[in-house]
DNA sequence: TTGTATACGTTTGGATACGAAATACGCAGT
DNA sequence: ACTGCGTATTTCGTATCCAAACGTATACAA
């Protein structure tokens, strides 16, 4: 397995789990259960289930344990309005600090999408990856880490793919007009486009 | 103390250790010692370092326990350029979502960071409360946990206080640029204030 | 039948003890 | 002053234990 501590480890298997669908929102996480899967003692299970609550995967119920997080729709709203509110920021920021050869990995990325048209799944992993180098490209940790968390809560809402090989199109065609503001060195072009695509 | 949990408690007081100074930057953080410090076994406050840890407030190097962060000068640069996003942010959801009540109270505390004039300290405890108070006014769960996150990593700075009674007037008087922008709905104008503000 | 109270089992919260591994520190020698 | 070694300390994780609290099921009363 990976090199990492237990408790991190712990902390991947779980978040894994969720994503896979394993555990839907509402379902509990017991300690000794999740403990037992990977063969561990209930300590690192704990940390896990503390850092997942710090970044809102996980509510804990006072003395009745972990349960994966229900967002209402209220929350999915604020949700999806913050994040494109990220979105924006990092591709303006990303406009002004971001290298050429980011940029070209970008399009690479863009172009593989398109190749994937119909895959929807593979094109929805490749796409993870584009919007993980815009923020990458836009030299703020704290950003990046800020979308790191609101990704992470966002997959509490299932596996998130592609509808159909038209959708794909039209993403590509928008990835690409942020490309283009972003080699134009436009930050203003790159935010309005990038909140479009939402 | 508080009726939460023991490892709440440890989280708190680490967090108020260091915004008191007691732990600089670099500084490192014992399980046992801490502990101690609370009466406290080494459980619960490995659970607090953990989301010392989520939060970026705390490292946890392999082997070598727990240390304060200590941020480079390129990540403090990167620090205040989120914050000013995430104020702007702010401003522009609390144009639209606030409550005049919530316009009002913030009015309030205005005035009563002009009334600290001559105390520093008390003022800088309500502009706290001010900005808190925007964030609440925006009605997005996921920016006010970003902004309350940014804010802890801020603390690793040292205190924060006015340096002089002019300085406070400057604030007070943006603060009110602020307001009457939140209360004719103008949510660019709202924008433009805060992030003047800085 | 419905509602309330009680008793039980399960699970978390936390303490403590223990072993292993790795780091940090001090000390010697050059 | 620098290098190398040995010891001490500390973390990481396991295992066990106890108390408190939650949910459930059962028993009782209306």
């Amino acid at each position: 397995m990976g090199q990492g501590s237990s408790s991190e480890a712990a902390y991947e298997a779980v978040l894994e789990a969720i994503r896979r669908g394993d555990y839907l929102p509402g379902a509990r996480l017991r300690e000794e259960e999740v403990g037992a899967r990977l063969t561990l003692s209930r300590t690192p299970v704990r940390e896990a289930f503390r850092r997942l609550e710090a970044e809102g995967i996980v509510e804990h119920r006072p003395r009745s344990g972990a349960v994966v997080r229900r967002l209402s729709q209220a929350e999915l709203v604020e949700l999806y309005e913050m994040r494109a509110v990220l979105e924006r920021t990092a591709a303006e920021m990303a406009a002004k600090h971001g290298s050429a050869a980011e940029f070209d990995t970008l399009a690479d990325l863009n172009r593989r999408i398109a190749g994937e048209r119909d895959n929807p799944a593979q094109a929805a992993a490749i796409n993870q990856q584009f919007h993980r180098g815009l923020y990458l490209a836009c030299r703020n940790r704290f950003l990046l880490d800020a979308a790191r968390g609101l990704n992470n809560a966002l997959l509490l809402l299932g596996p998130t793919t592609f509808t159909d090989a038209e959708r794909v199109d039209t993403v590509v065609a928008q990835h690409d007009a942020i490309i283009e503001a972003l080699r134009a060195r436009d930050a203003a072009a790159a935010g309005v486009a990038a909140e479009t695509h939402l």
